[in-house]
DNA sequence: TGTACATCAGTGAACGCGCGTTCACTGATGTAC
DNA sequence: TGTACATCAGTGAACGCGCGTTCACTGATGTAC
């Protein structure tokens, strides 16, 4: 039954999971680089030598932090390729989305868009891998499609990245917006037409070469 | 004339000049929220109490860093929508101007990829206003373009926003390339890449509407 | 041109403070028999 | 089930250090006459 845990390994948990929502706090007005220690215990509410039995250092937590924020991401990145549909009905259902997960998880999606080119190194090289990683599964996915047909896997991975790229400008359009304003709704507005031309511009790659008429497809 | 300048100006300009040199080269490593004043004039070589007759804290000294790096872009978004020519002539000739931004002034583009989602409000505003600046002036220029007409104010901002952000990404593209390396050209490449799939979008839109042939432009 | 005074960029000593890290510890939880 | 011992998450005191900021200062440069 190792499944089962005692109460030793609860609390040891729960004292974890305190120190990652003080730093995700904290980070919502600061960078990485500049998160203190004893701060994070402090509003985790432990003594600063408590930090030392989850982590070697802040760098450490936010790497665990990455691991964090990237699996819901990776959710959304998922569910967005699994759409079926027609396109602007999957664009639509694309933004919506983000726009949940922006929602749900503000602090994490923060901490990715900021330390994605932030000062920490290894939390930065973490974010692009994982953003990497991202971008080859939809290249994929856009392979398989009837769309996607006599596509180099070079140009594949150009319009997998442009899409990776846009999902985190988007998601860091939406921070910026407050939910309840209508600037939200014109986040989405932008992010759908944004969406659609770069759909457009799809249908007709490479420029100048025969085409399929769209309403083939 | 008071364009002449004293010695004393002239000090005072070159150990400016040094607080933010110094800046820069250590923002390298990390961001603008966790410098320290002492480690800059430490680089700049005078005493720490000679920062205060420049700048108040580093923020402000963030802000005239802010300044700076956003005119070198700026000549850069001016060159790129001051040119002529076929479109394919023009996409590869502003991708060539990013290029050629980020091997002039690496450590300014960094700072500014850096800081327009760091840690820091007011420097992060300070960017956002000026990219938001450049926005509407591509926008401006979209819409002036034979290519624009019929387009909504609001689709013209949507497209420049695109721009701007991809010009954003393609100079941090560079930046995480060695300029030595092969990967450079392929950053070159897939931002060109890019620029032309847009470009087709452009020419498709609105989707579904009627649209002039690309040959008679 | 020369002199007397004002300005002010940069100095150097001093301060109190919060930082990261160490160490020996406590006491609840887990384990062996 | 009960007992004796081991484990280990979290404590609390202590440390040396570099930080940002203050202050009175120096001495070269600028200005007025």
């Amino acid at each position: 039954m190792s499944e089962t845990i005692g109460a030793r390994q609860a609390q040891r948990h729960k004292t974890r999971r305190a120190l990652l929502d003080a730093a995700l706090s904290l980070l919502e007005e600061q960078s990485l680089g500049s998160l203190g220690l004893r701060e994070v215990t402090r509003v985790a509410g432990v003594t600063p030598t408590a930090f030392y039995r989850h982590f070697r250092d802040t760098e450490e937590l936010g790497i665990a932090l990455v691991d964090e924020a990237l699996q819901s991401l990776h959710a959304t990145v998922r569910s967005t390729l699994a759409a079926s549909g027609e396109a602007a009905q999957r664009i639509d259902t694309t933004v919506d989305l983000m726009a949940e997960l922006v929602r749900e998880y503000p602090a994490h999606i923060r901490f990715i868009v900021r330390e994605r080119h932030g000062g920490v190194r290894r939390v930065r090289e973490a974010v692009s891998g994982q953003l990497d990683a991202f971008a080859r599964e939809v290249a994929e996915r856009l392979g398989a499609d009837p769309l996607g047909a006599g596509w180099s896997a070079d140009d594949l991975l150009m319009l997998a990245r442009l899409y990776v790229d846009h999902m985190v400008m988007t998601v860091s359009a939406y921070l910026a917006a407050g939910p309840d304003d209508g600037e939200w709704a014109a986040v989405t507005r932008t992010a759908r037409r944004q969406l659609r031309l770069i759909h457009a511009g799809r249908l007709h790659w490479p420029v100048g070469r025969a085409r399929p008429e769209p309403d083939a497809l």
